[in-house]
DNA sequence: CTGAAAGCGCTTACAG
DNA sequence: CTGAAAGCGCTTACAG
């Protein structure tokens, strides 16, 4: 078939020096007329291109790269392996930076045993161009900072806070959190729990600010007793939601800031005897394997994680090529869904109509 | 400093020669740790290994093309993404095929949609040179076949029932069940309840048949009633746990053939008011991110998922080097570890004491 | 405008 | 079991 462009070199095929045999001129020559420089004489780029045509030559892509030292090699740093995250994100830039042409070296840093400064030296030494930051790395600073030092671009995903002078891919977290807030309120909720995440993700605080805005949109008091902080574990989300459920007076429905949280939060409600969504709503964010894990499957927003990864190396890779200084960094902005399941549903008793 | 478009090489990337002088070997001896080549010493071996880490070293892939033979390409067809599962195996193989210098195309199977002759095609076209099967597609026979006829070389990944000859990485999944029941038995339980792994994998038989043997072994009777068919989802062992704690005389542990299962049994216990691992020890196997997720962390079988996908590259690599006809199919057993968590403990009344 | 030289980073083929 | 040599097909860097 055509394999003629293949990577595969046949046996016989034509090299560099059989055309230049062949148009009796130097090798040298025919790579100038191969790369289109305009200072061969016309009758030599003449005579090059017929020999060419006539040995039906195509230049190896292995021996150009290999000679001119063009290839680029970008990292995939990781901490924490929320391994339901990563394993999208790695299939999708693993994807991305073949069709790309890159090298993607994926690289795990364990923070409690390496330092910034060994992770940036390894990078280093490893050659590599560039780097794509997931969370909650996107949001260390200092490792920002030192890889900025060290002259390594980088693209963060998913942060809510991204410097305009750092790559970033992400969604829009105070939105979506917004967006599903104003679902509960639409479903008759009016005390509605918080679950918040890890403070040092970014993403965490615009959660919480899309919430405190559906509320105050509807005219919902914030009530601070019902938003627990959480750290996007699922033993946080335990502790959270036994607190928040041990109120007095407990909400109808609990907005965890992600999906382990809120698994944990439908742990703890049955360990009450409540049923989930019968006596409390629970809602989670990210849309993880684990949403559909568990019983029931989790109503929550799904964040594209597969497209933001692809995003990040096609961003980084760009970044990479046409490098200038003083060129603004991209900030793409990916689009997230409301995904409806069994955990949510109206309240038990409508508090409007009767109260409690 | 390096502007990069002028100068020769961009950076300073490690090389061959550089790995082979860190490793104080020569570069042909390099190349050979790369390529899997059996031919080198174990103490050799690991002194080019622990190079390669330490400068984050990756073959260039231009060069090897140029230099030698074809490019090599393996894929990794998956399906069903346990995802907890995928991204260590993930982690795992991409990193051994970064150092082994082949390219890793990831690829994934919706049984579903594609026929066996579609993705079989598929891989041909992409010039896939041989495949890795993690489960459950390394039981698929149709698919091993097709992949057979292709000419398409594959190696199982923790399969129970390995053709001999088709190469294959696993672990010894009986004598690891046969070991976590006899933990259990040590434990003071005797009347021990286990949930069955879904029958189109074949590890799911060899674990059941593991804990038959320590239930023989120890004179204990096996009670069918005490068993149930799960089928690795976190639902199938919903249904299994409630199956099995609603029986009259109800055991006082049970050991699920994965993670997700038990959970699902964890999660079922405390909805019945039950304290884990209190009133009922819970065990799980694979050691997946779950086990340590949710609370109780749970008493597993550790899988080494990661040593497993490198070995799998490895031994695919070396097939794909030296396929001789004819040569057994290398069959590699790697250890497994069980490992005490929370979740188990000495059932509340001795029953060789009092009865009950 | 054109060419001779010196590699790029790796492997094959041979030696010890 | 390990290594020294000779390229793979092309480009960079320098001459003329």
């Amino acid at each position: 078939m055509s394999d003629s462009r293949s990577s595969r070199r046949q046996r016989n095929a034509p090299t560099i020096n059989d055309v230049a045999r062949e148009a009796g001129v130097s090798p040298m020559t025919v790579s100038r007329v191969i790369n289109g420089e305009q200072v061969v004489r016309a009758a030599t780029r003449e005579k090059v291109q017929a020999a060419i045509t006539a040995l039906n030559y195509a230049p190896s892509a292995a021996a150009r790269t290999l000679a001119g030292g063009e290839e680029t090699r970008i990292g995939l740093l990781y901490s924490n392996p929320s391994s339901s995250y990563l394993s999208e994100f790695l299939v999708g830039s693993l994807d991305q930076a073949s069709r790309s042409g890159v090298d993607l070296v994926v690289e795990k840093w364990d923070d409690e045993e390496t330092s910034i400064e060994a992770v940036v030296a390894h990078l280093q030494r490893g050659r590599i161009d560039g780097v794509i930051l997931p969370p909650p790395l996107c949001d260390l600073a200092a490792l920002v900072d030192a890889l900025d030092r060290a002259g390594i671009p980088a693209v963060a995903v998913a942060t809510g806070r991204a410097p305009s002078d750092l790559a970033a891919v992400s969604i829009d977290d105070r939105h979506a959190a917004y967006e599903m807030t104003r679902h509960l309120i639409a479903l008759g909720h009016d005390r509605i729990g918080f679950i918040k995440g890890n403070p040092n993700q970014s993403a965490s605080a615009k959660r919480f600010e899309g919430y405190v805005a559906a509320l105050t949109e509807a005219g919902l008091p914030m009530r601070d007793e019902l938003v627990a902080q959480g750290y996007f574990t699922y033993r946080s989300g335990l502790d959270a939601a036994e607190h928040i459920l041990a109120l007095a007076d407990p909400p109808t429905a609990i907005f965890a800031s992600n999906d382990d949280m809120a698994a944990a939060t439908v742990a703890i409600a049955h360990r009450s005897g409540l049923d989930v969504p019968g006596d409390l709503t629970v809602c989670g964010f990210d849309d993880t394997s684990l949403a559909t894990t568990i019983w029931p499957e989790l109503t929550t927003i799904r964040q594209p994680i597969n497209a933001m990864a692809r995003a990040a190396v096609e961003v980084l890779v760009r970044q990479l090529k046409g490098r200038r200084k003083g060129d603004a960094a991209e900030h793409l902005v990916l689009d997230y869904a409301l995904i409806r399941r069994q955990s949510d549903a109206a309240p038990r008793m409508r508090p409007r109509l009767g109260g409690r």
